[in-house]
DNA sequence: CTGTTAGCGCTTTCAA
DNA sequence: TTGAAAGCGCTAACAG
């Protein structure tokens, strides 16, 4: 019968033995490992040699223990477009890594009955030092509630609707969505038809107010009959593209507010017997995959998805470092990151006679 | 000048709170928070009301640091296609809180230099209990070897290689292939035409194999002029259905082994001007977003994602579970997962002449 | 610059 | 069925 002792749980050495290793009290071992200056060079090489020797690692409970703060970074979750979380991993995971943070992954989704209020017990057992929060979630009031009782430092991105003492990422759709039309415009098109997105969706309005901006900015009427509603998706983008391209005369350019409506504007187009980008310009926004994936590739607006997981890390990594050093000072609120329009084939000049 | 004192780093109660409101000691507290038998019930009463009135959660770290385990399991992942993080993340989500872990994601990329030498020390600061990998990482032999001389518990989903005492989620690509066939022949097809994936991929054999099987029972020769290489690119997959309907007689159908080929395929069958699926019946592979975007949407073969990785978490769970408890066992090494054939409507049977 | 002491909050061990 | 004592591995506070 095998007697377990308790010793030597961790399967590697602990501060103790590089302590003893180095001739050194487990303090200063404690202070090279978090890089305190006042330990004599000397000092610091020889317990770095015997952290390298007996091959240590700290055990990250007990530090966080002793710390009370854990190094972890919540992102709430809840299914967002597929393509989207993965580049959010990316630029989060890459940031996070540099500041020293590690990153887990909650799901806030339906997929429970009572989710919405089993969160805030989530959120205190988790022990998150902080929070990102990605669209949809971070237009959820529970939630949002929950972080608030929790008291929980968090970084929200491309939130809808603002909020007091909320920080956040967001991206310049509005003038985004004007660059993608001053593009048209320079490529001599006129007729520039709009598919418009759900009242439900905040980007919707910003990205419609950005293409008024051009069109007026260039001098020309907003034309109701070039102008259709859309639910983001590829079946409303049929029917946008459908009645648009069923009038006369039809525009020479449809840009659609999301990549879903601007794959099925092409599709309309090529029912319609129009070539494109020679007889008919369509651009997007979003660069999804799709966006590639399709035949001809789509002019589109790409989200600098992984840039901006990666400025809300930072952000959040700020205000704890602030906080941890006793500073009180508020921080940033808002980043506005710069999206980028890329250039495809599915957009050209408009045909001679257009 | 304030003096910090060190006490109430915890944000919330703390078991000597519980134990003092329910008039019992920290050890019973203990015990009822872990569900053990040997406690009175009207004692595990007093305490769990003590609990919810003080609104306590206990200390992860703390607990972590005395059970010498984290009950966190890592994702080894590497930016695999996008859409494919998402399935995981859900199913694995899922059946992590189900099974009381957390997921912890490291990403394994190329993003640094020597990330290959770094694993190893991420392996063991992390405090895995245990890791999943799914592909690419899953075969890269660096992470393996870090994995195992790190002496974690882990499972693999679906890998390219087997390997001994690496157990691992798989798809049945080969039978799912051969109904996806089968499927095509029951509508009345018999010149179909496959495009294959490449040759440094698992899954392009066990495809192929799939198709072949299929074709052989139904008594149906090989037709080298039906079989095209592909890479698993749109690009490739332009190229191969080229070929395939330059030929003469032309295929009344085309299995793209990926969904990127097979919307290629749809894409060239138009430029060929092919009616899809009335002319041409074209198959795809993997159910990417991709199939539902485009028109006709495709049908192909999904993998369970979310499925196979929530197997994964139960499996690993299941092993640390034993583990814990001493038994030896060596629990399943495999689990295989039943595909799903997605009719949607770019299938059809042959032209009449055809 | 370095060491000693005293915990962090929880669980294991052992005794009652 | 319960409790007291002794850590888990690390770090804050204070002293030297």
């Amino acid at each position: 019968m095998s007697v377990k002792t308790r010793a030597n749980k961790q399967s590697g050495a602990t501060i103790k033995d590089v302590a003893q290793h180095a001739g050194v009290s487990a303090m200063t071992v404690s202070r090279v490992l978090n890089a305190e200056p006042n330990v004599r060079e000397a000092t610091r090489e020889r317990v770095q040699e015997a952290i390298r020797e007996l091959n240590y690692r700290p055990n990250l409970s007990a530090r966080n223990l002793a710390r009370a703060n854990t190094y972890f970074i919540g992102l709430l979750y809840d299914n967002p477009s597929a393509g989207y979380i993965s580049e959010l991993l990316i630029g989060a995971l890459n940031r996070c890594r540099k500041a020293g943070y590690h990153l887990m992954v909650e799901s806030c989704g339906a997929a429970e009955q009572d989710w919405e209020s089993a969160i805030g017990d989530m959120l205190r057992t988790s022990n998150f030092d902080g929070v990102i929060i990605p669209p949809p979630v971070c237009d959820n009031e529970a939630v949002l509630a929950a972080v608030d009782a929790a008291n929980l430092p968090h970084v929200r991105i491309s939130p809808d609707t603002s909020r007091e003492t909320s920080p956040c990422i967001v991206t310049d759709d509005r003038t985004a969505s004007q660059r993608m039309t001053e593009y048209l415009l320079e490529l001599g098109h006129r007729r520039i038809a709009f598919i418009r997105g759900p009242e439900t969706h905040g980007a919707s309005r910003t990205r419609f107010d950005g293409y008024c901006d051009a069109m007026k900015a260039a001098g020309l009427e907003l034309d109701p009959a070039l102008i259709a509603p859309g639910e983001f998706t590829y079946r409303s983008g049929l029917e946008a593209a459908d009645a648009l391209l069923s009038a006369e005369p039809r525009p020479t350019a449809i840009f659609a507010s999301n990549d879903d409506m601007a794959v099925a504007a092409i599709a309309m187009g090529h029912r319609h017997q129009l070539d494109i980008p020679g007889d008919l310009t369509v651009v997007g926004f979003d660069d999804t995959q799709t966006a590639t994936a399709i035949w001809p590739q789509l002019t589109t607006v790409r989200q600098p998805i992984a840039t901006m997981a990666a400025e809300a890390i930072e952000m959040l990594a700020d205000r704890l470092d602030r906080q941890r050093s006793g500073d009180d000072a508020a921080g940033e609120a808002r980043r506005e990151i710069r999206s980028e329009l890329i250039v495809r084939d599915s957009s050209a000049p408009p045909p001679a006679g257009g």
